[in-house]
DNA sequence: CCAAAAAGAGAGCACTGCTCTTGCATTGGT
DNA sequence: ACCAATGCAAGAGCAGTGCTCTCTTTTTGG
């Protein structure tokens, strides 16, 4: 009875998931831009304006789009960290990161949807939030961890930072201290400044062996987060 | 009889830069994405047909309009540094890492038009390359400076990476150490990382004083890249 | 069993990029 | 000074878009 009211019920969900799933393979093949209704319909053998019935506007099955995209992307993050959860924290960062720039280039429109430019007179609605939140807190997590078990390395904030650092740590992860907040904040930006910047194009002719070059720069914002390398491994740095 | 072989030579010249004023008016309005040749067209009282002898597409004109925020951001982001040439290279650094942040947040739609995700089927032809480099080559040269002078701290590389940093070395800055230029690329992307998640909503909730933070995060890069913090300032880090 | 709600179909509006043809104005060579 | 060649603007038209409205059919729940 909850699961479903009948078959006409059963029968929205799977148009639903159907239109969902025709809209992810052309958003995957031509780009959000590129998405259309229409076409969407046409190729599910329905006319345009039933679809309307279960999506109201074309930002809406975009919205939906938003929303799995994040879901994907933070479920393949768990998923990665799940697999080093014995591992130090340095680690653990890396393999998430690596992660995350994986799932990027395996769903280069699926990533450009959350993390590109947004779509002008679009904006992300509310509900949206939560599911963007997953890999940030995945992170967070990472180094809540580290902090607590063998502490981390911190770096001092300038005066004019500290109010607004008290205030982040406070909203994101009050058991954290500022400096460590800050750093994780800059880094979670900037980790999506690497990827983008493969993804988009910026690296062609510039970085070659971009595996390598990203393990290396994903290493170097776990020590700025303050997650030292492991003792037991090569030279102090 | 170079500057313009007649009145007709004079007029098209004229009428090509009217047209781009007009599209990036309404780029900076609407975004890219909404920008209509026929918009523009209608707005500069001609009919849509005329506006294709002057952009054979609307691809073509949005290249225009990217060559023109290339060098407009360069030329700004050269401004500011020639302000604080007498300066120590660490401030040099995060001066132009703030003009380039204060120019995105001027032109929100130019930037994201350049430095966003690209428009699917669109690849920037090889003619937006230079104008795309003033930045970078900008960057590079605060570096080399500060490396003539009183050389730069580095970061020793995995060595799975040296080849690859000898390599990107050898073609961007042959004078430089690898381990700095692959700092210098990677704070290069990053920078754009911090930008991008501030102007996309990113930060929406998350930073709120969002000048200070950038600041603090610009001086992390330098530090990063190798320029130490001049002695005579604050405690050592 | 039957009114009410849900869903599909089709026409239509206003818009887009782009092409093609037609007529007019300017140009440069003879 | 003329005249063919070129450049340019205008208009019609094509195929596509998001979205709305109306009409008909199907399913639902009281």
């Amino acid at each position: 009875m909850s699961t479903a009211r009948g078959a006409r019920a059963r029968a929205r969900i799977e148009v639903t998931a159907a239109i969902k799933d025709e809209a992810r393979r052309q958003l995957a093949e031509d780009g959000a831009a590129k998405l259309s209704l229409r076409a969407v319909a046409r190729e599910l053998g329905m006319v345009s304006s039933a679809l309307y019935r279960y999506f109201p506007s074309r930002d809406d099955l975009l919205t939906a789009l938003i929303i799995d995209a994040y879901d994907s992307l933070g479920e393949t993050a768990e998923a990665a960290h799940a697999e080093v959860a014995g591992a130090d924290p340095r680690e653990r960062w890396i393999t998430v990161c690596t992660a995350v720039r994986r799932w990027a280039l395996e769903h280069p429109q699926e990533y450009t949807l959350i993390y590109g430019s947004p779509v002008p007179g679009y904006t992300a609605p509310e509900t949206t939030i939560p599911a963007a939140a997953r890999v940030g807190l995945l992170l967070i997590s990472i180094v809540r961890a580290a902090y607590q078990d063998k502490g981390v390395a911190r770096t001092p904030l300038p005066a004019e930072l500290k109010p607004e650092a008290r205030r982040m740590a406070a909203e994101l992860a009050p058991d954290l201290p500022p400096e460590t907040v800050t750093a994780l904040v800059a880094a979670w930006a900037q980790l999506y400044g690497l990827i983008g910047f493969e993804l988009f194009g910026q690296f062609h002719r510039v970085v070659e062996d971009r595996e390598a070059f990203f393990r290396h720069a994903a290493g170097r914002l776990a020590h700025e987060v303050g997650l030292v390398v492991p003792p037991t491994a090569g030279p102090a740095e």
